[in-house]
DNA sequence: AACCAATCATTTGATGTCAAACAATATGAT
DNA sequence: ATCATATTGTTTGACATCAAATGATTGGTT
């Protein structure tokens, strides 16, 4: 079984058990733990938006259009690392909800400019706060410095894929 | 950079761009690292695995397969955090594979317990390794204890989801 | 001016996921 | 023993996502 791991390697060790279940060498993976802890904060990000009608991918476009008014969708599409097709229905939907806007860009007739609505500016607004709060909570246990360490570590894992 | 961060709350600073695009205060949320992290994870995977036809999901199923064999459907996807109908598809495809077995349950005629095959166990073996060689690479900037200090943080993020 | 390649938003198709509803089987209460 | 309730695997429907193809427009080359 999984004998000794070598080493410079990655711990292959036995388990840690999951009620009564074996889960193998995936506790010792940076990858499932990273997978482990974005569904929990989903979960409690969900719990504290959703009645705000704000998932983490709608928060990030209501951000990143907020912060660069007029966006093209593509550009808005990168930075919200989705693909220009996936976009398109998502903007409908918010369009329909009243919070952004698509104006026909002034010297290109291909392309629109993403804006935010009143109506949009001031549901992002509550769902900063409510943001802040599940950010808060969600590092409660954290000592000082902590929050932060965890970011710079995040932050330095395969860079040359961003 | 990053502006300066507060003790226990959520910087609400400015900026880091994206390409000259605002990100607004996402760069200061651990969610948000986390779900970049996570893309990244899953891209270098998917280079390292998608030739095995094993992705990250694929993988634990047969993981955790592997180290419980004869598992019932239900446990094993409440154990890869799979809801029950998600992973009927799942399964019938690694079963078209030839990598997994559903056999009938010795007690009880409504369940399966679930197998590796030899093929599977072969495969599972190969995908070992990678993820292995993976692992490392995704670390391959950490300092000794860094890799560790990464996991036990994530493991503190929200245990109540778990 | 006329073409051709690139860009932009969109449509379409495939996949993975959850949730709700279902049929078969099992369990527990009386 | 009978009946109500749970559980198990599955089907179906909704949705997010990516990738590829499409139509309109732009820009560059000649």
């Amino acid at each position: 079984m999984t004998g000794k791991t070598r080493s410079g390697s990655v711990a292959a060790d036995v388990p840690a058990a999951d009620d009564g279940i074996a889960m193998g060498l995936l506790p010792a993976l940076v990858g499932y733990h990273v997978r482990q802890a974005q569904m929990a904060i989903f979960a409690d990000f969900d719990a504290a938006l959703g009645e705000l009608g704000v998932s983490p991918g709608i928060f990030a476009l209501l951000v990143i259009i907020d912060a660069n008014p007029g966006l093209k969708q593509t550009l808005l599409a990168d930075a919200a690392r989705l693909d220009r097709s996936t976009l398109v229905p998502a903007l409908d939907k918010l369009e329909q909800r009243r919070l952004v806007e698509r104006r026909a860009a002034p010297g290109d007739r291909r392309s629109n400019g993403i804006f935010l609505t009143a109506d949009g500016a001031e549901l992002l607004n509550a769902a900063r706060r409510a943001v802040r709060r599940h950010e808060t909570r969600l590092a409660r246990d954290f000592g000082p410095g902590e929050r932060t360490a965890l970011i710079a570590l995040l932050s330095r894992i395969f860079p040359e894929h961003r």
